[in-house]
DNA sequence: TATTGTTATACTCTATAACTATA
DNA sequence: TATAGTTATAGAGTATAACAATA
């Protein structure tokens, strides 16, 4: 059945999705999170879990309800995210000093190595997908707008 | 409990996440999706209905299955969008001239005046969010470079 | 009263595998 | 045999509400 030629995803018409910075915004973040997953297969951790580890080590002793308020997400949220880290044993809630109610975060040795060998895989794809920009200026242009429409109100 | 001053979030330091794209675009994509639901609560759209609408709209007669993949998802997550679409009215399944496996999808009259408010809404809310941006030139560019990294490959 | 961690819960999004009817 | 739509299902992600312990 060739009567009519069928649209190739080429021929299709974006329409105003084409302009809308939303839709490229998530088609851009959609392949990243792909390859991030392929990268990291083995590693045995997501965007979000790496992000938590990336917190906690360069803010030791922070709270879980911190760490979610610095991620932008909810603190149910952590709860099960610290666990599966704790598990892997590459985090640790140690008791917080003045307040019993919370805990204070901390990377275990095993878990700073694991973070080192992570940032080196995540730094490792992110400059290969970065080679369709247009050098380090065009790349820091891009994260600086980034972060002015991640903070935008209306 | 005052003794040690609490880091704020401006305080947090996110170390590796501050440099890379996936965590960036992460951020910016889900105040995006924040903003567009504030907008279009209404409506009872999301963005993914929404990208939906429009692709049948400069496309009519697209089967679900190149409507997947036009928008880069499994074609068995269109059926409960279809389904929801044309429990609204908004788009109508018929059946398909030459081939009766599959459906060729429309958008109903009433989904055509549905869509072009519901453009006007996320046009006006896109608008006031390139607010940050250094005008046309600048959203043109980043448009430009979205593009460019949703399509990279490793 | 307010806050921390927690649990239960639910809702969305997404993908996989298997089924059916067609091709 | 291959494809379109469908179903069932499962996983991840996210959010809300309520609770106990503590501030």
């Amino acid at each position: 059945m060739q009567d009519q030629p069928k649209k190739s995803d080429q021929d299709i018409d974006f329409g105003v999705l084409d302009e809308f910075l939303g839709y490229r915004l998530r088609r851009a973040q959609m392949n990243f999170f792909a390859k991030f997953g392929e990268v990291c297969e083995d590693l045995g951790i997501s965007p979000g879990l790496f992000a938590v580890l990336a917190i906690v080590e360069r803010n030791p002793g922070l709270t879980q309800t911190a760490v979610a308020q610095a991620l932008g997400n909810d603190r149910s949220a952590m709860v099960a995210a610290v666990d599966k880290l704790e598990s892997k044993n590459l985090l640790e809630r140690r008791p917080a000093v003045n307040d019993r109610r919370s805990y204070a975060l901390f990377l275990t040795a095993e878990g700073g190595r694991f973070f080192d060998n992570a940032v080196k895989r995540v730094s490792c794809y992110e400059n290969e997908m970065a080679k369709c920009l247009d050098g380090d200026e065009e790349k820091q242009w891009l994260l600086n707008a980034l972060e002015r429409l991640a903070n935008k109100s209306l």
